[in-house]
DNA sequence: TATGAATGAGGGTTCATTCAT
DNA sequence: TATGAATGAACCCTCATTCAT
């Protein structure tokens, strides 16, 4: 019997509860955001938020995994056209390297949020931990196994630490953006010429 | 007329309920405590609490407060029989260049947690980013000053710059705690050496 | 206009979902069990269950009605070519003197806890207390008045009260149901014994 | 440091909401009874409620232990100063031979009920079982053994068995409590003439 | 007639805060 | 000053019922 409504029907009405669930997120963070909130932000009803996620935690780690995936997807297709390392390392400190007011700041520290929320909660944080070696570190660890491959980057450290200092130097920045004074251009700048400086060959 | 207690017995009362206030959010985060695991972890009756600390809110700032002033000025004291520059960032970069079982993970959550709060938190983040200037920033920014003027450390970019990145690269790193499998002593000293190379003269 | 379904199918289908409604009710009990429960057992939509039944409260009263007026049809039938009133009462005690484990327990206690329901249901109870009369002491006084007219049981107290305490042992016997250690066998026997002891002539 | 309310205190409390809460159930029964309802009627508020009970289960499991606690102590202090077993069962069968507007109907209702409750939770189950084994069956086994050794009561069947039918009887009259014409003063003495009969020397 | 997504009132429970003792 | 019982608003979640398709 066919359904009653599509599969895309209710693909994307999650999208869009899930849509405002950030906003919300973002505005008061996970645990104060009330459920009721989201309801109103979304205009979907407390129960049909129950048929589509099966509580509010669930909706939140749901929320990050699509932004995670959503974002990593993004950023990989936008790579493909690029050649060398550093033209690929140049597009990822790109994305960091933007007027302030246009920096998504609410969403930044959900995530940031959702980091520490899931170090309480260990059995995410072992697929988080997971998805990140996986997604995030290896994909930059391959730019620079690459780059050391075609001789424009060094090997006095390996392509792992290399990796993993991009995202520290990442995540470093990320979470100075609650303050209003921090000279985000001036320091995605500095910071990119240290890490080349270190990395170039 | 004389207090019945003194000021003193008050100031160690309070800083009681404020250690094990730490242990608990370090446990569970902020909003997961309740206030009578407080009460259960100090031993300090709900009613004491809330003589002490006018709210939930308050004991957390206050607390936090505490902790950074402490922490500071230990700090400070310590570097106070150092002489050149990178004798100071090494002592500095020496205290995250731990065994990672001895690092007290919940602590620095609980921090980074806060740093979160705060932001939206106008008030408190108006008074805690002034702080951040005052006492982290500056105080390492001194440090590279001293260090410009007597040669130690280049003039590419600017005392206020080098600070930043120093607390960049500190905070990125304390973000990683969550992740298990993070390889910290290699990545401190990692990071230690790109920021040498990048400021040494 | 024809009707489109015959009258045979919807009333097919309505034994089936209250066939697995009583499955459902057996199992967690009235309140407890959920119409989704109902759907999941019967593969019967929940829209459905709501074009035959106007709420769960009718479908459970309905189901009720049934059941009562199938087993008593069942007995009428199985008794009519039956002699003598002992006959009658014996293959009556008979229905209990089973084995434990082939008692469908689930089944009694709903029964039960509809017997209980309905106490708060004035409407229903007038109803359904009628029914007790017609259908159930009625029976056994007709079958105690022939006895007594046939000389086989005395007339010490009326048919009525006979009929009643047969109901009353029953009852007593079946709420014991929920006691996994109550001798089962052994104590229909000893009540029917006491009984006829009691009313033969 | 002495407690700010004297243990008696609480003692009645918890007490008063017991009493409450047997109202209302005994009014609606458990499922249908909110715990708002049991406020109201007790005059405590939400949050007490739970300071005393953890749970509107445990509340209930509670109220039944105290209401079997109680109503076995009392019955057992009347029947020391009787002295031959059909003294003591007479006063048993006193219990029940009164006044059917002096029956407290909700609450047996409500004991018939939390019978029914138990056999679908097994853990409780297990207990309430060992209760009724110790407290009521052996209660009246003993009267019947006393009975037997005297040569009051015959002893074509044990003690055990002739304890159970009497139980077995009292159930199966209560459960009558639901209809309003079941002749309740009648009965009671048809059944134990018909106890008595059976049982006697 | 059949479906199941949508609804939202209402349920049990929690917890920061107050206040009489 | 210390206590912890009392409070009740607010939370997350459930579920009988409806209704567009």
């Amino acid at each position: 019997m066919a359904p009653i409504v599509s599969r895309d029907y209710k693909e994307r009405k999650k999208q869009e509860i899930l849509d405002s669930a950030l906003k919300c997120f973002a505005r008061k963070g996970f645990e104060t955001t009330t459920v009721d909130e989201i309801c109103r932000e979304s205009g979907v009803s407390k129960g049909s938020i129950y048929t589509y996620f099966s509580s509010k935690d669930e909706l939140y780690i749901e929320l990050m995994r699509h932004q995670t995936v959503a974002s990593i997807n993004g950023i990989k297709e936008a790579l493909e056209g690029l050649n060398t390392a550093f033209d690929k390392l140049d597009f990822l400190f790109a994305i960091y390297d933007q007027d302030f007011s246009r920096i998504p700041t609410g969403e930044i520290i959900v995530n940031l949020e959702f980091k520490l929320y899931t170090s309480r909660h260990n059995e995410i944080n072992a697929i988080l931990s997971k998805m990140r070696q996986e997604y995030t570190v290896n994909h930059v660890k391959e730019i620079i196994e690459e780059g050391q491959r075609k001789g424009e980057i060094n090997q006095n450290s390996s392509a792992q630490i290399y990796a993993e200092v991009f995202w520290t130097i990442i995540h470093g920045f990320l979470i100075q953006i609650i303050h209003k004074d921090y000279p985000f251009r001036e320091m995605i700048q500095e910071m990119k010429a240290m890490f080349y400086e270190r990395i170039k060959a």
